[in-house]
DNA sequence: GTACTTGCAAATACTTTGCAGGTAT
DNA sequence: ATACCTGCAAAGTATTTGCAAGTAC
């Protein structure tokens, strides 16, 4: 299963994984995910579809975010320097530390436009 | 309930209004919130918690963004105008038309720190 | 009356957990 | 044998749907 996720750059989600992988039980791909995650190589990604989605870390702090299509639920990965600095430099006061930051742009894609 | 959901500016999960309210049905809640998120009302927010968050929408277009708390799953709104512009001007490419965003940033909070 | 809305209960979907059996040391 | 990992099945939680009863017109 590490593998698999291996050769997957961008969400997918547990129950994709538990559909794939024939010989792996539900309960494993959930545990399994629970422990990558507990590590850091592998980080949640809420995107509002059904299932919640999981992809890989990438050890040189290289990330990107999502286009999440309406209409289909596809999911495709966007990078963009300015949004990232942006965000670096959002200061939220009142104490809070900011660790990570998820940011999910909604639409129409393409295919269904 | 609506007016319940008048008063609240922040996330606030379905189960949460199920709970607060005790004249209304968890069903009315979901089919409420449907209603309202179509009518562009309402807006779901997914927050990484167990369970969907909504909130209502601000007619002249302002909008806030989400600090989650990873210890306490507190959520605090906030604001800022440089990532908004930041946000608009992504171009997405591929033909993905933007219509909507959020953006969520995770850490520790005051009170967790 | 008809049309629409409600709440309950059942159904469905996703995720977690208990447990028995298997593997590695 | 002990410690760990697996899959299955059962339990738990969130959400949706069917339906009968209630309200509005």
């Amino acid at each position: 299963m590490i593998d698999f996720l291996a050769t997957r750059d961008c969400a997918v989600t547990a129950l994709e994984i538990d559909r794939e992988l024939d010989r792996v039980g539900r309960a494993s791909v959930y545990r399994t995910l629970e422990q990558l995650e507990e590590l850091g190589l592998v980080q949640r990604v809420d995107l509002g579809r059904d299932s919640t989605a999981f992809e890989r870390v990438d050890p040189t702090g290289h990330h990107h975010h999502h286009l999440v299509c309406n209409r289909c639920g596809r999911v495709l990965p966007f990078e963009d320097e300015r949004l990232e600095s942006a965000i670096h430099e959002v200061s939220a006061g009142d104490g809070f530390t900011i660790e990570g930051h998820e940011v999910t742009l909604r639409g129409t894609c393409d295919r269904c436009a």
